[in-house]
DNA sequence: TTTT
DNA sequence: TTTT
């Protein structure tokens, strides 16, 4: 019934971007999130797999890159299925609405052109309008902006 | 860059629903969030105001009243405005865009007739495809739903 | 570097109760948490593992049970390790370090006799000062009780 | 009765530190948190205050300076008091029980001789064993380390 | 299987 | 009162 989970870590690969036969975008890839400094002194992490669909997949494909700082919001899901030997596996992922990259490109130049959020803000959200599943934090009004500081609000 | 608040807790008074001159819904209500138990033994707690738009603003307005125990999701927005007195105000509330209530009806007959997300699990969400910032936490697949587990994913 | 994941829904059983070799506490339960309707009309949810450690393990072992509706707190945990068969096994789960039932008790007497924590709000929280992670979301002070609305604060 | 809220954005200035006369430390800073991009091209945020205590006060003092990146983990709290003129006032605050900062340090010199957490992960939090609010998220035993892999753990 |  |  709520279902939330945000996590920060470092791309362990490149994100791996595919296709469903439909056409609908998917990308995957691993997030290593640092636990807690322990006395030990070892570097434990937990490996986190994530998912993103649709139009933020492709965002997401294009500009996370290995090593980058990122964060995560989603929902975590616990898929059961069958392989292809017929052995039940089950497979805990987080299926993301929202990603933001948190550290400075490289400035290899792949994000020249790019609007203010990646330019200035670098973080990516599902923020579009043609998208079903589309998500806005922002103003929730439809048309022209209006400023909820106005006189005429109702409360 | 990121932002994000859930709360539980119990409303201290029915929710009011206003309409701005454009005719946007938007409702208001408080929530009391009592504070982990203190030695004191007094009953403390964090009361939080909480806005919602659109279509979840009447369907808040419609379900949840007062005492009812809420969950919230949403982000913390701090806004600072002029009264009418010309005096500078600073207003901090809670946009939520998921609101489910946590306890059982009190059988009065109002939610007869509702589908399964009320009867079942009592959650209201902003899953509603004709607004513009709908979240869709669900499935993410615009037409028909497609089985994540199916053998034609790409992963 | 940051995990944090909110759950609600309802335990799929009793909780198991067990103790380490070296004394310590260790329950384990399983979260059915009810996925946003989809207009399918299945009841699909994500069995959630949790976990809780020393105090809280014992408190949740005696008030959860099968059925009830509990929110927890806590990081998601992935876990590699070989099974008896030398095999390479992955388990995700989540160590919780806030745990509260958010309906009623049966009031078959089980509860009789709590304290305002339970009587009341009816959560279980790892306030308890002996522990050694114990997290007291409360008053940080130590000694008695300060009211941080006090004249003497310093801002 | 739940009460949690996360947040990454950019300090507005130095913390300020003080002591309480009890000798306890609070510090407060304000993290300017930017909205998700409007199509006006107007830059919002909000300005949430934060506010931690005792050693994490003390710690956060040293590193958060004005303009760095930093996540904060905490609850909202609504505070009413009454002012020196006699005016009710409230005030909304977030307690932090963890702050980690995202971006290096400007290698100034001032983190040498740190040790692992910020060298390496930059995070601080209020893992110290001596604090009665303490929270550790690591491994939750006291003495020596224990492997929860081990096989004679009871699940 | 893994990141800094 | 505000950050990049």
């Amino acid at each position: 019934m709520l279902n939330r989970i945000i996590l920060i870590g470092r791309l362990t690969a490149d994100p791996e971007l595919r296709y469903t036969p439909q056409g609908t975008a998917v990308a995957r890839f691993t997030l290593a999130v640092n636990r807690p400094y322990t006395n030990q002194g070892e570097n434990e992490a937990d490996f986190i797999d994530i998912v993103v669909w649709q139009k933020l997949a492709e965002t997401a494909a294009q500009y996370l890159k290995k090593g980058r700082l990122t964060a995560v919001e989603g929902r975590l899901q616990i898929r059961n299925y069958e392989n292809r030997e017929g052995k039940r596996v089950r497979v805990a992922e987080v299926v993301a609405d929202s990603v933001r990259f948190l550290d400075r490109g490289e400035s290899n130049g792949t994000n020249s052109g790019q609007g203010r959020s990646f330019a200035d803000d670098r973080h990516i959200d599902i923020n579009d309008d043609e998208l079903p599943y589309s998500r806005r934090n922002n103003d929730p009004f439809e048309g022209g902006h209006i400023d909820i500081n106005d006189d005429d609000l109702p409360f």
